[in-house]
DNA sequence: GTGAAAGCGCTAACAA
DNA sequence: TTGTTAGCGCTTTCAC
């Protein structure tokens, strides 16, 4: 088999030493003439030469790499979402990523975070895949390391979260907008941060609205389509009940739909509803259903942003929320 | 910054030559009596040393890296599955991932491959995010591949499969042990290899039991819960309408499960539904959907299989057929 | 402007 | 059984 060409071979065949031609392909080249530089540039196209990434890694230290880890991959596809768009910003930049799946197990985490460090990974990207706190190893503080919908609990990695808080506000604010008074929220589990945040932003919507915020339009519990169902049904069995509703998420919207139906009423006439994730099936459903999407690909992207960026440009406790966008469809 | 302790400082500190240090660290120390051994293992362990990736990579053209490709980044959660199941087994082989996606664009493709290349993975998979023919760059003949849920169109990489046909088997033959005999299929639509073969599993175990194919019975047209809806109000207006129904996928199980409760019917007593490939609402629904599960994981997992074995022992043309287990919940 | 030379940290052929 | 030596292909310092 052929073997690559190297350095070497190319620095001959243009009449010039490995030195300048290692110059001019790292753009180090300010001291050389045109013409020498067009010599190499043949050279290298003629004989079809490619640098040697393991070699270029031992000498230089730089592997034109990023570690990407996650802690649970999910059913749910976000994963994929977040890797993608890192990914392709990656690649924009020459780099690759390297993945690991550490299924929430600490240990591994650990190795895996030795891995890079071995590796020499130009920074590590940490993925949760719901959002919450967590403590990583202390060896990630080596790398430049920069978290996905989690933030470290010691506030020593800049993190990238969805602005939950505004996706409940521009929800709501929807509804308000539509000409809705009397709004309901099926709220998530409090245990989960981004319910907690999104029953805020509600709020915010309301208060800013000057429409007074009624506990009894509020139920709590809701995280399935069961739920939704449940306590769509108690609230329009109100003496004065909503005539929206914002769901934690889209599978509390279906249990929604669903009590809807069942009751005899329609959507939006009746009842507005609007959601949160863009589920792939909340564009399935009759009528589409309006929600707020969960920028899992921008996180992903941003997070390769930040590494990319100038060393210290990131502060270490920086947190970046990117907006949800609302994604409109005939539910509302 | 300290330094990280090298091969030489390990020698050093056992009083051994580098030499001995690699044969004892590669297992090659067959001739290296047991002392000398624990000399080294202790050094190694004092000094915390861990051997340079790169350097090892450079002198030996061994990576200890997959590549990892694929084509479009469903959101479907597929992708993440089987990236997760090839994680896990490279993980416990002490390899790691790269991964690139590629949009389907097909110049991406061959930078990607060419960029394995360079980097010397030890395989690469190519994963195709919906069943399909594919056409690869030459330079993957290189380098030992293995494509997921894709088949090349020349035959030059073996791959791995689900086995649709024997899913369709498994379905309705899971309809006909529960007694049923008049059995609809909601068929996909015929440009979708998968659907086509799942047709294929259900006319042969139809067969298998003595019951006559009835055309009346299967609907094309259905791949969204909108055709399914349809086709289950249309099949069971019928003068003989079926008492069990295979959806070809779970988007169209939900849609009969809408259209069966407007008709006043239950599942399953009325109509047995099953579907196909366990949607994270399958178990949402009520009843829970039995569903026919896509094994992503476990294709994964198996491309990293076939890429470790010794070479040789998987043929290039193999097709490796992974079964869909049988997910049971209340719907048949 | 350009090149010689010394590594980067490890492996492996060969010698002892 | 162990060590010496010569690379692997590239970067980078320093001298010409």
């Amino acid at each position: 088999m052929a073997r690559r060409p190297t350095i070497r071979s190319v620095a001959e065949e243009a009449g010039v030493s490995p030195t300048t031609v290692s110059l001019v392909l790292n753009n180090n080249a300010s001291a050389i003439p045109e013409a020498t530089k067009e010599r190499v540039v043949q050279a290298v196209r003629k004989l079809g030469y490619r640098p040697n990434p393991s070699a270029r890694a031992l000498s230089s230290s730089q592997t034109h790499t990023i570690g990407f880890i996650t802690d649970v991959i999910a059913s749910s596809g976000y994963a994929g979402r977040s890797i993608a768009g890192a990914q392709e910003l990656s690649w924009a930049n020459d780099k690759v990523l390297l993945i690991v799946n550490t299924g929430g197990d600490a240990a591994i985490t650990r190795a895996a975070v030795d891995m890079l460090c071995d590796r020499q990974v130009d920074g590590v990207i940490y993925a949760a895949m719901s959002m919450c706190g967590v403590d990583l190893p202390e060896a990630l503080l080596q790398i430049p390391t920069i978290l996905v919908n989690a933030y470290d609990r010691q506030s020593r990695f800049p993190a990238i979260l969805a602005d939950e808080e505004l996706g409940g506000y521009t929800a709501t604010r929807t509804l308000i907008d539509a000409g809705h008074r009397r709004i309901g929220m099926l709220y998530g589990v409090p245990e989960v941060d981004a319910g907690r945040e999104r029953l805020i932003g509600h709020r915010r919507a309301l208060d800013e609205a000057g429409i007074a915020f009624d506990p009894a339009l509020v139920r709590a519990d809701c995280w399935f389509p069961e739920g939704g169902y449940r306590s769509t049904k108690a609230l329009m069995t109100l003496d004065e009940p909503p005539t929206a509703l914002f769901c934690v998420n889209d599978w509390v919207a279906m249990g929604c739909y669903e009590a809807v139906k069942e009751l005899g009423l329609s959507i939006p006439g009746d009842l507005a509803i609007i959601g949160y994730d863009n589920h792939e099936l909340a564009g399935l459903l009759r009528p589409g259903l309006t929600t707020m999407q969960l920028p899992h690909y921008d996180l992903g992207r941003k997070a390769v942003e930040c590494l990319l960026a100038p060393a210290g440009s990131v502060a270490p406790n920086a947190v970046i929320r990117l907006p949800c966008p609302l994604i409109r469809r005939q539910s509302v």
